[in-house]
DNA sequence: GAGTGGTCTAGACCACTCA
DNA sequence: GAGTGGTCTAGACCACTCA
């Protein structure tokens, strides 16, 4: 039993739905960092009984924060907390980033490379998620950056873009699912070619 | 009883779990046109005993779809499909837009207006988005383009840029929840001021 | 007042993980 | 084999919408 007791009390005769009682008590105590990353959270059956409810209202209390990246589960091992509140910047619940569906004919042209044990070949016929993938590290959150500037001397040769020409850039941070921070990606685009396309739902 | 019949079959001994069946079947009907905007579906209860299953399974099904806004559901009137295909291009299931909550100190102004009922004065103290709910209208989902370019002469100026300097550029289409084109916005921001942070989560 | 979705309960069986 | 989350059932009561 190595898990935490949560002081968590609900009040039914609230109009808040229990589920979500729940949700906003536990979500504050990790933004608090009352609950730290990586803590182990009881079974959820063991929490429902604690608080008085049924497993599926406490269930749904847990998917809600799942789907919130602050909760990570995983079944026959357990409920984690997943990521300090300092990596939680904008409110959102999920989106499932489908860029690279965009692009006909990707390739890769590998000007330097010094990571451990990748070759250059590897990135250039595989991609770097897909390698990471096959290598057990699963992504779970990420932090997105994306603005423009104008393009150095340097960026203009290499994408054959005219002098100072704007640039989308993108700077992204990556996280596993243990909260491990596992890519950090400095992007640059041609403005004249690329754009990113994102829908948004659930107002 | 103005309703379509759904002709879905779920496969009891597939692996693929029975909700999540029946909500790609949904999603393929919607796709595909033969389950046009605006169409209403029976309500759960009958959809569930149709298709052989418990209520909580076929509302798993629904809540799926309206999490991707394919569907709308209102208490007490019922459920629809929201949009047709071609809103939707890029594959992903739900994200809250705060980008507003960055914003120190908003202000608008209004440098030319030829909107129907709504004054400058409007526009300036209120944000477009709250005009828009207190008139009944809820935004469900919008598609975004962002990207960039430099700014021509007039936009240099009025943005108190250098000339050609890079912009963010941002096109944005809103729909209601009834599925009706709500806003279409054209934005440039000062990239030298500006950037769009997005976290996504759920891969 | 009839019809709808929202919430909640108390169970069941199963697949998966890990020592 | 013990512990975990994933799925599913068959009910219940309620709030909301709209004619």
């Amino acid at each position: 039993m190595n898990h935490v007791v949560l002081p968590i009390q609900v009040d039914r005769n609230s109009p808040v739905p229990l589920y979500f009682q729940v949700a906003q008590h536990l979500e504050h105590m990790i933004e608090s960092g009352e609950l730290a990353t990586g803590t182990r959270l009881e079974n959820e059956i063991g929490l429902a009984d604690r608080l008085g409810l049924s497993r599926p209202t406490m269930r749904r209390a847990i998917e809600y924060l799942v789907d919130r990246g602050l909760l990570v589960r995983k079944r026959g091992v357990g409920t984690q907390v997943l990521h300090p509140k300092v990596q939680r910047q904008i409110e959102l619940t999920s989106l499932y980033d489908d860029l690279a569906k965009t692009r006909r004919n990707p390739h890769t042209r590998v000007l330097s490379s010094n990571l451990l044990r990748l070759t250059a070949e590897d990135l250039e016929v595989q991609g770097l998620y897909n390698l990471l993938r096959a290598n057990g590290i699963n992504l779970r959150i990420a932090k997105q950056s994306i603005g423009a500037r104008a393009a150095t001397a340097a960026e203009a040769r290499a994408l054959g873009e005219t002098k100072a020409a704007p640039l989308l850039t993108m700077v992204r941070a990556a996280y596993d699912d243990q909260g491990r921070a596992v890519e950090h990606g400095d992007h640059i685009y041609r403005a004249s070619r690329y754009s990113f396309d994102l829908t948004l739902t659930g107002w």
